[in-house]
RNA sequence: UCCGCAGUAGCUCAGUGGUAGAGCAUUCGGCUGUUAACCGAACGGUCGCAGGUUCGAAUCCUGCCUGCGGAGCCA
């Protein structure tokens, strides 16, 4: 019935406490109103269980029908999942319920009735989920997933904050590709060829000469026909870089990140990290130091773990990542990668001119490359000469070596892929669930 | 781009040459502590599309489309 009926039917005290989910537990033994969709119900003759979510959690309505006049307890009997209403009851602390709290409900206001809701509670398949993703995030396992992913940006923004880093914001249009290698989606600017960013790099070095320490946190697209659990076509990256930073300064940073969201989660997703079955204990111990080991050292490994196809100068694959991790219950570095391997602007190793200063970062249990970073060439005649190596249109450079002439310093800096992160911490099969609406091959809907 | 697997009710699937099936969802009925609740009934079909073989095809053959998994490349 209308709360306004159902308050002047009871007498007593109009204005009942409006509140969510996540705030119940201030409230025991008080009456409280709950704006909430129904995610699913069970009822029998004289007792009815509805399962109630808001978006800051989810609790169970009990609607005992001796308790409540007869058309509210009529009402949710019939309510379709996925309806919304404003629920009205009593808060009551109860150890069978996950959250610790129950709503004995008093009232149900219903403000929209679902028909034919599509995503049931029985199991369903990835393309049919794909293809109703817009509810699909409604789901207590989306929910579980998309509260981590903000705990991750919230502790990424918290980290690089407190420790005197900047924001600043690359550019999502740009004029030229920044490393020719892999594809770009093209578009028009007016009358001129753009693309979309597949990188902000180069763009946070310009800033980190201005601003010392940066970061950036944005959409990055590559338009690669990969189909992997591990891919996406349009992904977000924090791409820190640090003026004065060298190598080894680098690391550090990126283990001590890494270390603090990772410890974030655990804090502050304890509900959602065990809706989804997260083995957290194989997240406790995710602290830095992280274990390093040279491209050298990997390719060792993998021969002596029997991968005999592997040669020095080849680049590792996805099992050649994952036998390297799991030697390991810490994400680990590789470090030392053959100068062929890299981008262009990767320092060489000051002892060894066939390797560069750089690192990626393997996360455990088989989820991939989270990180790669690198110290830069900061000097103009070796960036140059890199450049014509690989035969990159100086035109378009013009701006990135003229940081080499006025003023250069040593600077590193690295890029973590968000969605693999959230995959890796969450314990999710797929970065499809990572990410509110995946762009992936043959997917642009929803 | 290459390799492998799949497509049957709104959803998840069974059916391998002879009348199109089950569970869930939906509707109706029953049940006072359910946890993907349960019990009974009803409703529900272009068997991905096109062609072929056969007395007869969801089932066998050919082509195409779509999806999933993986490789390469990358975060």
């Amino acid at each position: 019935m209308q709360r306004e009926e159902f308050f002047h039917l009871f007498g007593g005290n109009i204005i009942v406490t409006k509140t969510t989910i996540s705030e119940v537990h201030k409230f025991v033994g008080n009456e409280v109103t709950i704006g909430a969709w129904l995610a699913n119900k069970r009822s029998s003759g004289k007792i009815a269980f509805l399962q109630l979510r808001d978006g800051t959690g989810f609790i169970q309505g009990v609607v005992v029908k001796s308790e409540v006049p007869e058309d509210v307890f009529q009402t949710a009997k019939s309510i379709t999942q996925e309806s919304s209403m404003y629920v009205t009851g009593v808060v009551q602390k109860d150890d069978r319920s996950p959250l610790g709290y129950e709503l004995l409900v008093k009232n149900v206001e219903v403000i929209h009735q679902a028909v034919d809701y599509p995503i049931t509670p029985k199991e369903h398949g990835t393309e049919f989920l794909m293809d109703n993703r817009h509810l699909w995030l409604r789901s207590r396992r989306q929910h579980a997933i998309m509260k981590i992913r903000n705990e991750i940006i919230r502790g990424t923004y918290e980290f690089f904050n407190n420790n005197g880093f900047v924001k600043v914001d690359p550019p999502i249009l740009t004029g030229s590709a920044p490393e020719g290698t892999t594809e770009l989606f093209a578009t028009k600017y007016f009358d001129e060829n753009a693309y979309l960013s597949q990188s902000g790099q180069l763009y946070m070095e310009a800033a980190a000469m201005a601003l010392g320490k940066v970061f950036s946190f944005g959409p990055t697209f590559r338009a690669e026909k990969s189909k992997t659990r591990r891919h996406l076509i349009e992904f977000w990256m924090i791409e820190p870089e640090m003026a004065f930073y060298e190598f080894e300064d680098n690391l550090k940073v990126q283990e001590e990140y890494v270390s603090h969201i990772v410890q974030s989660v655990l804090a502050n997703c304890k509900l959602e990290l065990k809706t989804l079955g997260r083995d957290i204990s194989k997240l406790g111990n995710i602290k830095a130091p992280f274990p390093r080991i040279t491209y050298d050292e990997a390719i060792n490994l993998l021969h002596e773990k029997g991968f005999d196809d592997i040669q020095w100068g080849d680049d590792f694959g996805a099992p050649h990542e994952t036998a390297i991790a799991e030697s390991f219950d810490k994400p680990v570095f590789i470090t030392h990668y053959p100068t062929s391997l890299k981008p262009f602007y990767m320092q060489p190793d000051p002892n060894r001119n066939d390797v560069v200063l750089c690192a990626d970062l393997i996360a455990p249990e088989g989820y991939g490359e989270i990180i790669g970073g690198s110290e830069r060439i900061h000097d103009y005649n070796l960036l140059n000469q890199r450049i014509e190596e690989h035969n990159l249109d100086p035109a378009a450079y013009k701006w990135y070596l003229e940081l080499r002439k006025y003023g250069s310093v040593p600077h590193s800096g690295f890029g973590l892929g968000l969605e693999r992160t959230v995959a890796w911490i969450s314990g999710v099969e797929h970065v499809r669930e990572t990410i509110p609406f995946p762009r992936l091959l043959n997917r642009l809907y929803p």
